[in-house]
RNA sequence: GGGCAGGUACCCAAGUGGCCAAAGGGGGCAGACUGUAAAUCUGCUGGCGUAUGUCUUCCAAGGUUCGAAUCCUUGCCUGCCCA
């Protein structure tokens, strides 16, 4: 283990804020006396199956902890999962299942470890403990907090004055997540600063318990793709650690590019004086590829840049479509003058399963957002004839591509 | 337990008997513009062989009416006030 002024120095780079700077600084000085490694909690809600770049903020702090020689605790909030954090959220959440809650949750511990060492990871669930817990035990649990400092919370007091429904239950939210560091004796938290009042009870409640408060590390909330409203996947502007290589390059190519460099701020260890020199979407380019190499390797990083510009930026038509479709002669039903087989253009577009109704691609196509085979095509029903074995190449809209085939006869692969 | 106010399309929100597939905003999609974008401007935004047509929609079930998102009844849900 490094020095105590060494350690301060990575734990402290890019966070919020730290309550207290002091306790935190005596714990990392005992516990380089001691030998003994600090208990370093972060804690995630599986209320939906994906990890997104919002998440590994956190995940990357934990990451210099554990690099300093700290044991690191991923807490899957599993019993959690089943309240729902109201944090944030204007409406109640609706709460999971246990079976959602534990499917979830797998998927959760896949995803760290693309960050975190799995054999210095300490995984833990809080239904180990609050499971089992009675329902005195967790009225007892409830007597430590009161009812006017829940209503401090800025969501909940929100929600109050909005004549907005509370339910009871979610009270337990902050009570069982302070619970949870009491019950993992935990030395330090971290959270994003939207957590900062759950924290916080976790140090109350640990006093209450008779432990030592935990210190309180804050990091900020990454900004989503749309760049206002926190990275969240019930908002949707999210970018998940298992997208697929093209669309997340995709979706971060799409990002303005004062979010672009957010993200290389809290999502890199680039020099952000250099970022700024450099031609912005050389710049997000170059984010976008370092993004999709850390979660999909080397490999499919180039590949996705590769892919991006050559259906982007080239308006070619992509190796790999988004649909391969084949017709038979029955799927050419009219005939043009010459006694041609063909379907109307409006037909072949809903064929592709790439939009959802004839309505949909009619104003597609009215709209000037159909090209076929390169030439934009503003009548819907047009009569597209196919020869046997003919292709055609259909964009549809601004991103996606159909590949269309004739087939003679019904072998079909 | 009592009183009051509400529940409208993906979200917010107008509409209180026919002119309502339902204003406006957001979001989404498309086009223009660009450096991929963002911003901006324009258009579209329930389904159906696009149609002065038709079907399904305004919490739910019934009812009144030639006609209901709009009126009545009951139920469910939410908030406020009183107890």
């Amino acid at each position: 283990m490094i020095d105590v002024k060494a350690q301060l120095e990575l734990i402290g780079r890019g966070v919020v804020e730290i309550i207290q700077p002091a306790e935190l600084e005596a714990k990392l000085t005992r516990s380089l006396k001691e030998g003994r490694p600090l208990r370093v909690k972060a804690g995630f809600d599986p209320t939906a199956p994906d990890l997104h770049l919002g998440h590994t903020v956190l995940i990357h702090k934990l990451k210099h902890f554990q690099d300093l020689g700290h044991q690191v605790i991923f807490l899957i909030g599993d019993f959690t999962g089943m309240i729902g954090d109201p944090t944030g959220v204007s409406e109640t959440r609706k709460a999971l299942t246990k079976e959602q809650v534990q499917e979830n949750a797998k998927t959760y511990q896949r995803q760290i470890f693309k960050i975190l060492d799995p054999a210095k990871t300490l995984i833990e669930f809080n239904s180990r403990w609050m499971g089992t817990m009675s329902a005195e035990g967790l009225i007892q649990l409830a007597a430590h907090y009161r009812v006017a400092r829940m209503m401090e919370r800025d969501d909940f007091r929100k929600r109050f004055e909005e004549q907005k429904p509370i339910s009871v239950h979610e009270f337990l939210y902050p009570l069982v997540q302070g619970y949870d560091s009491v019950a993992l004796r935990a030395d330090v938290e971290l959270g994003g600063t939207d957590q900062k009042f759950n924290l916080l009870v976790g140090r109350e409640l640990q006093r209450d318990y008779g432990q030592e408060s935990q210190v309180v590390i804050t990091m900020p909330l990454l900004e989503g793709t749309d760049g206002v409203k926190k990275m969240s996947k019930s908002v949707g502007n999210y970018i998940a650690l298992e997208d697929p290589p093209a669309e997340m390059f995709g979706k971060l190519m799409s990002i303005s590019d004062s979010l672009m460099l957010r993200y290389y701020e809290l999502l890199t260890t680039e020099d952000l004086e250099q970022v700024k020199m450099r031609h912005p979407m050389e710049a997000k380019l170059s984010l976008a590829e370092l993004i999709v190499t850390r979660y999909h390797g080397p490999e499919a990083g180039r590949q996705a840049r590769a892919e991006f510009q050559q259906k982007f930026q080239a308006q070619a038509f992509p190796d790999q479509p988004d649909k391969h479709l084949f017709l038979t002669p029955a799927d050419l039903p009219e005939q043009d003058a010459a006694g041609a087989g063909g379907i109307r253009l409006v037909k072949l577009i809903v064929r592709t399963g790439l939009v959802a109704s004839n309505s949909e691609a009619r104003r597609l196509i009215v709209q000037g957002g159909i090209e076929v085979d390169g030439v934009k095509e503003t009548n819907p029903d047009k009569l597209m004839v196919f020869a046997p074995n003919q292709q055609r190449r259909l964009k549809i809209g601004k991103r996606k591509f159909a590949l269309v085939e004739a087939r003679s006869n019904q072998s079909q692969a």
